[in-house]
DNA sequence: ACTGGGCGAGACAACGTTATCCCACTGTCG
DNA sequence: CGACAGTGGGATAACGTTGTCTCGCCCAGT
């Protein structure tokens, strides 16, 4: 059809949503009438309010949140930048769940461990102007925020710190953690207990093969070829299971420094588990229906997901208070695999 | 009101982020320049782009694009209302990875099947003037979403038709799935057959139940007592699952309707599934970990958030196109538990 | 030397909203 | 009866950006 009709044209212009200005004529007032309304000022008439209101559901009005915030100011939204943001995440559910509740808005973005992408998600979180920005840090130098900071954005790490950055920080204990596993596992008994877990130039990585370290050594156990910090692939894992098995005093128990370690060495084990005890470092869904269940350090998501979101409330009530790092305990969970004599 | 000029004043502005003007200053040049130098105009002379350049960098500038959005009408996002923004979801990833891929940003919300919240999100979605809405439907009526299609909002659903609305649909072949589950059981030699599942009150519920009848007639199987749909509450399933063994001729298979009833299914069974063959609808992590592995229909999530992304483009395309219903096929993966015969 | 064209930079308005100021009307008190 | 405070609505100017138009400049062509 050759209509006049302009919709294909190339402008900005859709067939154009209705505006302030439409339901002001529309209800025959003024403009800023209709904003008092539709923000519930008060000051306003009923019979004007009500006159409005009829307007906006006769045209089916929606403020523009764009406009609106770039006028007052204000966004009502923080940006969190999460590793995986398809994968279960319960730091994300409860991040969601606390900022609803004090009335802010969260808008998830994910990382997928990748620095550029890091970057570009917060970044492009800056450009939305976000009152505040959460962000599980991958990359390993955060310079390109402090501009941001300096600027007045409050910024918060969690799970790791972010590097080269001075910013309110939440993290797990993981030194704790590890402790409590290896408690655990000496009270069955244990005594040659191995240990494989993230790459140390991480941060988890790092902390929980030190905290590992010193464990074994506070028994007076030998280190050597006992620790395997490395890169988490079913092969390099595999290769790691061998060796603490493979020796005159094969490891009897172990301990994996996250989820997806776990999960490679239970691949590698098989059924039973082999015949060794294991704890875990985080927990994660169907882990008490496995066979054995398995044992796990269990994080308190919750509560760093909550922590979060205090101290970003705490920073955006007053910018210049010195930055705190907050640490959260872990709770070990019997399942079965962690109970096991040698 | 004490101070003439009070700097911490309570209007909207924090320190001041600086804006296109403030590097115009610096720069020397006009304020257009630097829009055109920013958005990567080719008619702006070298030396200019350069003095442009080196002011934003001084300024450590970022352009807001809450007014670059409000003045172009452009905004260059979708929304995705999804069930559960903390649980692992495939699909979410398939559409965030495509929508990556055509320069789209994907803003995710989680509606945590409640229908207020759903309304809440895709309205804050619409307020935003997103360009596109993917949306996970859980309310029983979406017509609070035409007002904002008639005004040329795209927006398509996925995993169950969003009733009362004519959009763009992808859903999973879940006739064709429980098809294959039967099927593959029958195979093995299995003619006694139950089924647990969702409440028949939701679409996939009702289609799932629905085919499986139709597959037990179709080999002349009784109906009678062999299918449980309902709400997913763990005492709920243990009770059909007790009413489909202890009968003359007990059940020698069993499909599931959806992970949850899985899981729960497989926690009542306890170890070995309690000899009983088992297919499952929908996959999930760790099912080859179990023992036996968990043989599932799986769904083609990847296809469906690309084809969601791909039928939010055309219609971005061309508003007048008539809506469409795309069908993505599943496919059975053995792994143990659906391999037993009777 | 004058003109025409192309290129590149600037002036101005507009996007849809809220903040500020102002004014018209009412009711009350001196 | 006049002035004044209080109430409630309206005109206008921003917020930071981009679209449109204009204009100055330089070079080539006659």
């Amino acid at each position: 059809m050759p209509g006049p009709d302009a919709v294909g044209k190339s402008g900005p212009h859709h067939p154009r949503r209705p505006t302030m200005v439409d339901v002001a004529r529309e209800a025959g007032v003024a403009l800023r009438t209709v904003s008092r309304v539709v923000n519930g000022d008060t000051t306003v008439g009923e019979d004007f309010a009500e006159r409005v209101r009829s307007a906006v559901d006769r045209l089916g009005y929606q403020p523009d949140e764009r406009a609106r915030q770039l006028r007052s100011g204000r966004t009502g939204a923080i940006g969190a930048a999460v590793r995986h943001i398809a994968d279960a995440h319960p730091v994300l559910r409860a991040i969601d769940e606390t900022a609803r509740a004090v009335g802010l808005t969260v808008v998830a973005m994910s990382t997928e461990d990748d620095e550029e992408r890091e970057r570009d998600a917060v970044m492009s979180m800056c450009r939305r102007r976000m009152d505040g920005i959460i962000i599980e840090p991958i990359a390993q130098d955060h310079h390109y925020l402090q501009p941001e900071i300096d600027a007045g954005l409050p910024v918060v790490a969690f799970d790791r710190p972010a590097a080269g950055l001075d910013v309110d920080t939440v993290l797990s204990d993981n030194r704790g953690g590890i402790a409590q596993a290896f408690a655990h596992l000496t009270a069955q008994g244990h005594r040659r207990i191995g240990y494989i877990g993230d790459d140390e130039r991480i941060h988890t990585g790092r902390e929980r093969a030190t905290a590992f370290r010193d464990a074994l050594s506070g028994i007076g156990g030998t280190l050597d070829g006992m620790v395997h910090p490395g890169p988490v692939e079913p092969a390099r894992v595999a290769a790691a299971l061998a060796a603490l098995r493979d020796r005159p005093d094969p490891a009897t128990a172990l301990v994996t420094g996250n989820f997806n370690t776990t999960v490679a060495v239970i691949r590698a084990l098989g059924a039973d588990f082999g015949g060794i005890a294991l704890v875990g470092f985080d927990d994660f869904g169907l882990a008490d229906l496995l066979r054995p269940g398995v044992t796990v350090v269990a994080q308190g998501d919750e509560e760093i997901g909550r922590t979060a979101i205090e101290l970003l409330s705490a920073r955006r009530a007053n910018r210049a208070r010195p930055t705190r790092t907050v640490i959260v305990s872990t709770r070990l969970i019997p399942r079965g695999s962690g109970e096991s004599a040698p």
